[in-house]
DNA sequence: TTGATTAGTTAGCAA
DNA sequence: TTGCTAACTAATCAA
């Protein structure tokens, strides 16, 4: 259902590798002045030098588009996550919200209960305890 | 904040365009007996037709990626509404409970001031009336 | 220059 | 063949 999918691992077509050891990790974490300096010493020309800087610059983007990926991905994730959250919150409380009502039945009942008992014996009550 | 990010709308290299009068909503819109008999028609050769053929095939995924796209967007979209949703349920139902719980507090107290009343009037009552 | 994001391209899976 | 999606490239914007 969710084959692993690798990329035929191209950019071989972007430039056919004018100094074979430097590798990508290295051409992309290198200072922009220590490439330089690198490409000078080994004497590469015009040309190889901003291949070498396009390059670059693709690997890159290539790590922005990823970390892009992940984050859009981790976004949703936790949206998820959250919701799912609130919605067990929400099954708590309506059982909670159950729970207290059948208290406020309980307690209405013994109070009626009680004055029942009074009417029936003929007790008189003061007016403000009778409120129903 | 959000400019239009319109492309450069390439694919010009991709196929240096054979057939002049076919436009690409034609091209992806055809059927692809009709586009072969087209082809045939116009007596294109082999390499002509493999790179209409790509090109169709080409612009078709630019539209799939495109559905793709909106179809992410939408899915966020509708999360965060149901989460806002929830939160707002939530928020309500909140409340209620705040309200019932008062209510509780309410008949507890009428029942308990009943009860006081008969004990300083020193009026028996039933022991199933008076449980607390 | 760097990093992020968008649109378009390509590979590869599934139907 | 068609549609979808992941990874990649290139363009563009902001900092």
């Amino acid at each position: 259902m969710d084959a692993k999918r690798e990329r035929k691992s191209s950019l071989a077509p972007l430039s056919p590798c004018p100094i074979p050891d430097i590798t990508d990790d290295d051409l992309v974490s290198i200072s922009v002045r220590d490439l330089n300096r690198t490409l000078k010493m080994r004497g590469l020309n015009r040309e190889e030098i901003v291949r070498m800087k396009q390059r670059r610059r693709t690997l890159k983007n290539r790590g922005y588009a990823a970390s892009c990926r992940i984050k859009r991905i981790e976004q949703k994730d936790e949206l998820e996550t959250k919701k799912s959250c609130e919605w067990t919150e929400l099954e708590q409380m309506h059982e909670d919200n159950e729970q207290v009502r059948r208290e406020v039945g309980n307690w209405k009942n013994k109070y009626k209960a009680l004055l029942q008992f009074a009417i029936q014996n003929e007790i008189p009550i003061p007016s403000e305890l009778e409120g129903c």
